[in-house]
DNA sequence: TTGAAAGCGTTACCAT
DNA sequence: ATGGTAACGCTTTCAA
């Protein structure tokens, strides 16, 4: 059953049923009903793609996943897209995921624009001087950037967790518990949150005169191997750390079982800080957490991403948009104080 | 620019554009590169809404993630999706994913379909009898189960892999290493991998003419926690099992943490074998393994199920079309023969 | 081999 | 408050 046919089933225009439908003021309120309830009868649901052409609006927004370095998915990836469907579903607009291989990347943008696919784009782990963020702003398309991209000085849309002052605060805890020699085990170089976290960990670093060992900042992708070997090594030298900051509870269950081969406990020998994005299969709760954490909901940021993004094209609202959000510092049963250290 | 114009451009005819630029054989060598060449100069691309209004195809497949079981994300959901992706790049074709509330699922599929929105539908993770699959057979709709449904018995098409054979297999890997009391940290009660796991093990213990404890099978979501709290439970029973039978890498840490807290050795005090779906972010690679499993990529599932399905869209296969791939059983640093046992 | 014109199912403008 | 009709940008049938 298609618009016409309601239309002649009633005895109405097309318009008329279109208006009625779509809450238009001018039709009259017993003529709403009557189609509203004929539309139900019948089970009329408008064609999405006659809508669509019709509007010029396709009421969908991209995600572009990009194979980059080396295959990782990133494990983030589910809960994120979970947090903005859910916003997909409240605002009634579809999501088009599309995986670009290297390099393919700015094609999959370009073609997604010009063929007039989506509304609007949502940019994933941008760089520090992430080229995606001038190819949108080119295409003039509206889009929401999901981290922040320090070295792009043309200003854009972006929601961000404070991972400068996250990392400076899980620093100064362990600084505070009288531990001095920390390793950043960090996510991989050019991602500007793991910048951002260096920053953060090497300023609270700097305020407190400590040194930083060169040898204890690593950057990689955020495996459980990469926890597990890191620490391992680092563990095996003559300055091995006292404690560890890691950047997903991915390293860090890999960081937990280096230690437990080695026999030492955590919270007592060595001592953890971890940033948990509260992954639903990697739960880190409990009134205390194992893990001491900075925590912040990458559900809810994908909600919020969409949010922010459909404002933008609906609402016309003012851009950029930006947000920081502050990550919850939260005591778990994985940080002591130092060995040797009297409070 | 438009069709229209770009024809006016070459002073010819909207139909013979359209017709050279989609390969009908029709038309004069000559003039399709002259139309090839200008669309290119003027970068012009079809308009997709309009394309998909005037054929009636979307060139779209719809994966409905649904927010069920306490709201955990799958966290495979990732990697197949990846490899889902690259088939849809490589066939043209667009994913589109929409997230359901629990009980929100039906109606989720039914608009899908009724706005003729997608073409086709994957399925994910189903239960032994799926109420989905006849749903989505009333609807007319193509689809591909990633998993099977033993217990409906109407025909659909299916990817999945032998999951039977595989934990038979494992469990008999297991028992002729000399163990008896083996456990299984199975996935969720009802979805049909884990029936079909525990069916498989029981078969091998049963040929084995060992008995099950029932308290040795345990079913949840699969979970890093799940692992480690199922194993610390288990390892204090005074009948605690010398074996644990895995069903996914995550929970296959968290057992791997319980027996390095418990100061055991893997591969010596106790064995283990686990499932590897080879997600990017949890390796178990290497010429041995740490951990012996069975192993089937998810990825190359997600990359097959679409040819599949696409391949019933467009070539009007035969269904259903039905693959059951053996999983590898790869030895790897995890297995040794059971305490006290002699070859 | 090419073109004119009629769809595809809506929405939106202009009348009434 | 309602209706006629022209878009929207393409594909496809029918003619030439």
């Amino acid at each position: 059953m298609n618009l016409k046919e309601l239309a002649r089933t009633l005895g109405l225009s097309p318009t008329t049923v279109s208006r009625a439908l779509n809450g238009y003021p001018e039709v009259s309120s017993r003529t709403r009903e009557k189609v509203q309830a004929a539309a139900a009868l019948h089970g009329y649901v408008p064609n999405h793609q006659a809508q669509r052409l019709a509007t010029g609006q396709t009421k969908a927004i991209g995600h572009v996943l990009s194979l980059a370095q080396n295959d990782m998915i990133n494990p983030i990836f589910g809960d994120f897209i979970a947090g903005a469907g859910e916003a997909y579903a409240e605002l009634g607009y579809d999501m088009v995921v599309s995986v670009a291989r290297e390099g393919n990347e700015e094609e999959a943008y370009r073609t997604l624009v010009a063929r007039n696919r989506v509304d609007g784009v949502v940019l994933h782990s941008p760089t520090a001087t992430d080229a995606r963020i001038a190819l949108l702003a080119e295409l003039d398309i509206p889009f929401v950037v999901h981290g922040v991209a320090p070295g792009v000085s043309s200003p854009y849309s972006w929601l961000d967790i404070n991972n400068f002052g996250a990392f400076e605060r899980a620093t100064k805890l362990l600084i505070d518990l009288g531990h001095e020699r920390i390793a950043l085990l960090n996510g991989p170089k050019g991602m500007s949150f793991a910048t951002d976290r260096l920053a953060g960990f090497t300023q609270a670093m700097n305020k407190a005169e400590l040194p930083i060992e060169p040898g204890h900042i690593l950057h990689a992708s955020m495996t459980e191997p990469y926890g597990f070997d890191s620490t391992t090594e680092l563990m095996a030298r003559p300055d091995a750390p006292t404690a560890f900051l890691s950047s997903s509870m991915m390293t860090t269950i890999g960081v937990y079982r280096a230690l437990g081969q080695l026999g030492l406990e955590i919270g007592r020998d060595v001592s953890l800080v971890t940033h948990d994005d509260m992954l639903s299969f990697l739960p880190n709760s409990g009134d205390v957490p194992q893990f001491t954490c900075t925590r912040s909901s990458v559900r809810r940021a994908g909600h919020r991403v969409v949010e922010m993004l459909i404002s933008q094209i609906t609402e016309k609202t003012e851009i950029p948009m930006t947000e920081l959000w502050e990550a919850d510092l939260v005591l778990g049963r994985s940080t002591g104080p130092a060995p040797g250290h009297r409070p």
